[in-house]
DNA sequence: AATTATACTTACCAAAAAGAGAGTATCGGA
DNA sequence: TCCGATACTCTCTTTTTGGTAAGTATAATT
């Protein structure tokens, strides 16, 4: 797993152009279902799922196991099932015994994963400066 | 609530200037140190209140409290307590009755939120391509 | 004939997260 | 004198989440 590195120039790129283009967003029901939305797909497994695909182009279900450290086989079942859903992979079932699963990003997939790269980058740079404010907070009184 | 709108070119060009220097970032403990700051930081109400608070610039606990939708007391002040304790944002306690207390973002904290800004724009650019094929995947079979 | 491999599903259980609601301190105002 | 306002904290209960372990199908391999 190589973190924040996996985006291409290019997938960044387009991720980029559209931060100069803030849009009003007033109407409630749309920003309810943006909100639900992030809540889905921000989260651990399926963040480091993305970036594992991106990085590898195809994998299949126990590869990708094998290269998350720490992920159940339950999570991880659930986790693709929800990307699946979500329509950020692809699933590809091939009939044979035993049985072969590959598992690859569809574009939005890529998309998510470019979007989310400046959350990476920003947690990297300024990993020491949270944990020093953390132990700051916690000395303190 | 606006949403994704309230980050201002600025703080934006901010975020974006990181995303072309990819690192190689292979050194498993930072890679877990990162992907636990992720798993901290992206959450649904640490979001909401960066939006909000980087929208009104002050705000009283209250206030946030009403400008949230759906926010217990509990989750608001555990939340703004992790956020101050990560140096997110700035509590600031008037001793004055009844109690006021302000909060603020830090520069750490609005970073963040320019970097989380295109993960909001992609789910508002995206949200109807998402909500397609969960039908489909939902209905099929 | 037993073992291995793969990609699951299901059942059960423990732990963590979150909601509800009451309690607290204190001052100004009705 | 009682109420309301603020920013909490504390406890209790419910919900959600996630881990573990076992079961399944089948063909090739030993």
């Amino acid at each position: 797993m190589a973190g924040i590195s996996s985006f291409t120039p290019e997938q960044i790129a387009e991720a980029e152009h559209h931060l100069d283009t803030p849009s009003p967003e007033t109407d409630p029901k749309v920003d309810r279902l943006v909100n639900e939305l992030i809540g889905r797909v921000a989260d651990k497994w399926t963040m480091l799922i993305l970036e594992e695909l991106n990085e590898k182009g195809v994998m299949r279900f126990s590869e990708i196991g094998r290269a998350i450290e720490g992920i159940s086989q339950k999570m991880l079942t659930q986790t693709l099932r929800l990307m699946e859903r979500d329509g950020l992979v692809t699933r590809t079932v091939y009939p044979v015994v035993p049985p072969r699963v590959e598992y690859q990003l569809t574009a939005l997939g890529e998309s998510l994963g470019a979007a989310f790269c400046g959350v990476w980058v920003w947690a990297e740079r300024h990993l020491q400066e949270i944990e020093a404010s953390r132990e700051a907070f916690d000395t303190r009184d």
